[in-house]
DNA sequence: CGACGCTTTGACTATACTCAACCCGTGTGG
DNA sequence: CCACACGGGTTGAGTATAGTCAAAGCGTCG
């Protein structure tokens, strides 16, 4: 039951699993029943939710804060898979195959999580079988995002991985905005396959060729995303 | 109905549906009925079973024969994401997500193919609930094996990639038996997102640190695994 | 036999990595 | 409240790795 709601974004966990797209078909009722099967959990920056190695039989929903998933290289070098937003969820390789995880998830500020344990899940997908049918449309397309990051890593240039991404953050129905970057240099650099250097000197050359101004550290105002686009 | 079976290493449906991990744990009889709901059709070298932008609305099952996933990045070059052999399937993305394919399914030599189409799965699905989990099993490896890939390809060397992939294949309780190489070099290549001529070279210094021997184009004897395992 | 595609080899080049130094912002403790 | 430490970020110089382009060898298929 969940006790400890110092989350700023969610006051509760309906509001936390009703947009997770597994769940959001439900109507309020059903949602309801799920809730009272949830357990809640904070976690604090640089904590992990697991490691490689660790066996876990719970389905974990982000409620509030950020969570990185990255694996180590054969070269004992970090890949970020990806981050974690509220209302994203992880665990399943662990639930689903029965074996233990790969990959690291590492809580990268305070963090509250819902945790839906492993038989309450299944009784769950017994009850309302169109959550399996949910699962198996978001592992698609989760299956086709990770083959896309390994098409931009394994056959663009540096220039073009980090153009693709920014115009992926980049929305076109409101240009003047700037793109707010949620990883570190550190982590986008990982997540991209380079280094932060490199990263560093490629946001600097965008800026001279006027494709882009830096706002702040964190923030990047997209001048030209035709030639991002347009980039090789 | 099956019809023309050409194939040299399925006789029938079954031996080819058996082996399938979505499906191995049914009975006989059970077996049976999804046989029944199976169709097949022969594919001729350098045909695609789809493109991106197609929508296929069946799940194709491998009887015998090859076909190749690839993707076109930003910079039109082509990424290999996996060969499928016989047993394996393909056309999940587009069945669970109503969406069109991103990648091309292109067909390396002559192939035979069960084709389950979407509504005969959900009926299946219904009536034996077992087969949506192998599913989520089988899609949890998926992403497992992908993310491997995305970290290889990101965060290694090319003398790594390359190693990795050699000690991938290496069979240590066999270890004079060589290696096969089913991908040609070029799609070798493309898969662990580099060039042919690199593969070349590399595979050529390998030869003389005597770590492999090259015995054909398609054949590698392993002479030092440890080295190869120890690659940096 | 000829054509085509895959493979290899060579020479050159570019890209991005490494290492090191320094800067900056934040948070901690005296 | 300031000093310092720490981690992230930037900049520079040098280098290594792997990509490009071109030519030629090889194998297979029609």
């Amino acid at each position: 039951m969940p006790n400890d709601v110092t989350c700023h974004h969610f006051h509760d966990d309906k509001n936390c699993l009703c947009q997770v797209p597994i769940f959001n078909h439900l109507d309020t009722s059903e949602l309801q029943k799920i809730i009272n099967l949830v357990d809640s959990k904070s976690y604090k920056k640089n904590d992990f939710l697991y490691q490689p190695g660790d066996y876990t039989t719970a389905l974990y929903v982000i409620r509030c804060g950020q969570v990185k998933i990255y694996r180590l290289s054969e070269s004992s070098k970090e890949q970020v898979i990806r981050i974690l937003k509220p209302g994203d969820f992880i665990g399943e390789s662990s639930i689903f195959t029965n074996s233990v995880h790969e990959s690291y998830a590492e809580i990268l500020e305070d963090t509250d999580i819902c945790i839906i344990e492993k038989d309450k899940l299944d009784d769950l997908m017994k009850k309302y079988p169109s959550i399996a049918l949910k699962f198996l449309e978001e592992f698609s397309k989760r299956i086709e995002k990770t083959e896309r990051q390994t098409t931009l890593i394994g056959s663009n240039s540096i220039d073009l991985r980090l153009a693709a991404y920014l115009i992926n953050l980049y929305d076109r129905k409101h240009p003047k905005t700037p793109i707010k970057l949620t990883m570190t240099k550190k982590d986008l650099a990982s997540y991209l396959g380079t280094t932060p250097e490199t990263i560093s000197r490629k946001l600097g050359k965008f800026e001279d060729s006027g494709y882009i101004r830096q706002i702040s550290n964190k923030e990047i105002l997209i001048l030209d995303s035709e030639a991002l686009e347009l980039m090789e």
